[in-house]
DNA sequence: CCGGTCGAAGTTTTT
DNA sequence: CTTCGACCGG
């Protein structure tokens, strides 16, 4: 037996050894499901599989790209390297680009990101002269999007006499239109949107038996992450893909679906042993993240769903701290709470930075957060949010880049022919879109052949355009045999964006160009990257290929410690020390969008499961009876979800009711000499009584100047360490979040011994050993 | 055609 | 509070 598989337990064994025919592994949170997909595949390629002929589809491209390098630790680089892994998108997007011609596209296509797809939209509507408040883009858009991904072509559409009536019915009678001009604007374009990244794969393997063979052939074993957030397209090309060997592993939970918005379908999980004949059904129940409280607290929370699968997690770690629950004035005093707890937990534990993370419901929440850190200095880094490729400079960057490769691209052409400004106003483009729509050709041409239309153009205008045409080709030439860097550079001077920001000297502006650095020098670092590999040239189209699909999370470049602040989607996956859930609320969490069906409830449930379950030992959860929105302050109330908790497991930091007016909650000599009468007066509350002016706000901050050393809790830290006297300097251990590293001294007795440690990635990290999650491997 | 100012609307969640 | 669009005077 391979001495990787004993790392396991019987459970993650049986679905690894269980090597051919259909089967499904329900894993709960934190049950180690990553370990049991990483050596299965191992094992897969140790037992004679050719990684050429492993497909395996994961949630992001991060995950697949450490899964990878976990994969070629155990059986080296250069076999893992063949592995087919990647999201859906990016895999079939890569796919796509081979078998193009089939469909009719170019095969350096474009992928339009939902920022592109919404300006499409939105200029069809306006192009239809349609109302924009009864057609509101983003609806539209949505609902296009839920017909690419239940596979309703524009046809189909037609066909569908319930759709167009249920169109009529909310008003939108000129919906399948829209539809139909957005399918033939994108393809005219070159450009796939997000969808139809998998509703092109679907239709390449439906139409084209041949093609449908030739993968059926290549992906003999196929492994799916997340099945639960599988939408239909996905689940059709799954389902096709596989029907030949039927080879299928997919690995879920239920409990933890959580995109029903964009698509996801749970029935795909709930139904798989219906789907295939003899499917194999394996649980991994035991939970090796979280403390006892944490997971049975979740339990409790998940039990009030009705829809899911049987499972039941346990753990045999710890009990524990219990869940803290904390109340705050406004959602500025929620972040100075969160702020300074950190402060106070990283002096006390000596904890890194990277021990914390911050979760919310929605990105606009993040503020609050980031100021508070800014102002006690702890480091941070948010994900998600606007990506770094979506900011405004460096999207504009892109665009041009785009264009190079592909100049019929529409929605690159729009967004810069006049940026920086150069002549080229809004009738001008108004003008090209019709006589591209006319002739049935892409504006970029219409330009090309400026000459030969008579458009009503005066001729400085039609200069301007020709010397932006010249512009773009003489990119395209540069592109013929120089790296992509070479270019970007070239470009961003050339084109005036960056002497444009230039002019703009204020802190926002400089940032910009300090974005179009960064953006440049990942330009950089993937030529480079890729001339190391195979002699390749490191050309534009290869680093253009999925900028689009690339998100914040996958350029993770950040060795640095900082503590992490995501949405809770975003945080699917990961784990973290402490785990901040903020704005704990009604309305926010659960959303008010999402509390008109039991369906949407119950998604909100699961996502507060998924927020939970990400805490290794201890979790906050936090709520402000008045926040700002909009720039005004509103009430709120606590979110039902605290109360869905078995008490037993909650530890309130703040009296849950109101009847705490006038007595300082805590020992009151934390006030000091601080005028308390003072202190309550001081309050300047908009719309909130009185009575509720609580002293918590100068509480948080005085209480950390005053901070005493609190006794140690290492009894109810949930990982009782096993190396203290064990581990000297020089061993090489490896710690489960920072990877690998060497010991380079210890310092400090019993509780407090400390190790100093280098990490290949990430550098010295001072860590206390009794939270530290180590193992010596040498 | 440009650039500024003003008003309205927007916050779920993402590949 | 922001951002995006519409509108208007140069």
């Amino acid at each position: 037996m391979h001495k990787y598989i004993d790392q396991l337990n019987e459970a993650q064994r049986e679905p690894v050894l269980q090597k051919d025919g259909p089967m499904i592994i329900i894993a709960g949170a934190g049950s180690g499901k990553t370990r049991v997909l990483t050596i299965r595949i191992a094992y897969l390629m140790n037992q004679g599989v050719d990684p050429f002929s492993i497909l395996s589809l994961t949630f992001t491209n991060k995950a697949a790209r450490e899964m990878k390098k976990r994969i070629s630790d155990i059986v080296g680089a250069g076999e893992a390297k063949n592995l087919w892994m990647g999201t859906f998108h990016s895999v079939f997007a890569r796919i796509l680009r081979s078998e193009a011609e089939h469909l009719g596209y170019p095969s350096n296509f474009t992928i339009y990101d939902s920022q592109d797809s919404l300006r499409a939209i939105s200029g069809i509507i306006k192009e239809m002269q349609l109302d924009r408040d009864v057609y509101k883009p983003k609806q539209v858009l949505s609902r296009i999007s839920n017909f690419k991904n239940s596979l309703i072509t524009v046809k189909a559409y037609f066909n569908d006499l319930d759709l167009q009536e249920a169109d009529a019915m909310s008003k939108k009678p000129r919906m399948g239109e829209i539809y139909q001009n957005y399918v033939d604007r994108c393809f005219k374009a070159g450009a796939m949107d997000f969808d139809d990244l998998l509703l092109k794969t679907n239709e390449l393997l439906t139409r084209f038996p041949e093609v449908l063979a030739k993968y059926q052939n290549r992906f003999r074993y196929i492994l799916v992450d997340e099945y639960q957030d599988t939408n239909h397209s996905q689940y059709l090309i799954v389902r096709a893909l596989s029907d030949k060997f039927l080879n299928i592993c997919v690995v879920g939970d239920d409990a933890q679906s959580i995109y029903a918005f964009r698509g996801a379908n749970i029935n795909n999980i709930l139904n798989f042993q219906k789907d295939y004949e003899g499917v194999k059904t394996f649980r991994l129940e035991q939970n090796y993240r979280s403390t006892k409280n944490i997971v049975e607290a979740a339990n409790t929370i998940i039990d009030k769903n009705k829809v899911k699968l049987d499972k039941i997690v346990w753990t045999a770690n710890d009990f524990g701290p219990k869940i803290k629950v904390h109340r705050s004035l406004t959602d500025n005093e929620e972040g100075r709470f969160v702020a300074s707890t950190i402060w106070e937990q990283k002096m006390q534990n000596q904890l890194p930075n990277g021990a914390f993370a911050i979760l919310y419901r929605t990105n606009a929440q993040s503020r609050a957060m980031e100021d508070a850190l800014r102002k006690r200095d702890i480091p941070y880094r948010i994900y998600g949010g606007l990506s770094f490729y979506q900011r405004k400079e460096v999207k504009d960057v892109l665009c041009y880049l785009r264009l190079v490769i592909n100049p019929k691209d529409e929605e690159a052409l729009v967004r810069v022919i006049n940026y920086p400004a150069r002549g080229i106003g809004n009738t001008t483009i108004e003008k090209l879109t019709i006589a591209a729509n006319h002739y049935k050709r892409s504006i970029f041409e219409v330009m090309q052949n400026i000459e030969k239309i008579d458009l009503k153009l005066n001729s400085g205008t039609k200069q301007k355009l020709l010397d932006f045409v010249t512009m773009i080709q003489s990119f395209q030439a540069i592109n013929e045999n120089q790296d992509a860097f070479y270019l970007a550079d070239h470009v961003a001077k050339k084109t005036g964006l960056v002497q444009e920001l230039k002019k703009d000297a204020t802190p926002e502006g400089m940032a910009k160009i300090q974005n179009i650095e960064e953006l440049l020098n990942g330009i950089k670092d993937f030529t480079e990257g890729q001339k190391e590999v195979d002699g390749a040239r490191g050309a534009l189209s290869e680093f253009m290929e999925d900028v689009a699909l690339a998100t914040d999370l996958d350029k993770d470049t950040s060795d640095e410690d900082r503590v992490a602040l995501m949405t809770i989607h975003l945080a699917k996956g990961l784990e973290f020390p402490h785990v901040f859930v903020v704005g704990m609320e009604e309305d926010l969490f659960p959303s008010a969008m999402s509390m008109s069906t039991r369906s949407e409830l119950e998604e909100e449930r699961r996502l507060f499961y998924v927020a939970l379950t990400r805490a290794e030992h201890q979790a906050y959860l936090t709520y402000a009876q008045s926040r700002y929105r909009w720039g005004k302050l509103t009430d709120s109330e606590p979110s039902r979800f605290i109360e869905e908790i078995d008490s037993q497991y909650l530890e309130y930091m703040t009296p849950p009711e109101n009847n705490y007016r006038y007595k300082p909650m805590i020992d009151s000599d934390i006030f000091g000499d601080v005028d308390k009468s003072k202190l309550r007066l001081a309050k300047p509350i908009g719309s909130t009584p009185p009575k509720q002016v609580t002293d918590n706000e100068p509480k948080s901050d005085i209480n950390i100047r005053k901070l005493k050393p609190v006794t140690s809790n290492a009894s109810s830290s949930g990982s009782a360490n096993l190396f203290d006297n064990k581990l000297v300097a020089g061993n090489v251990v490896m710690h489960e979040r920072f990877g690998k590293g060497q010991v380079i001294n210890l310092e400090g007795v019993g509780a407090d011994k400390k190790a100093e440690i280098k990490f290949e990635i990430g550098g010295i990290k001072k860590l206390l050993l009794r939270f530290a999650k180590l193992d010596i491997i040498g």
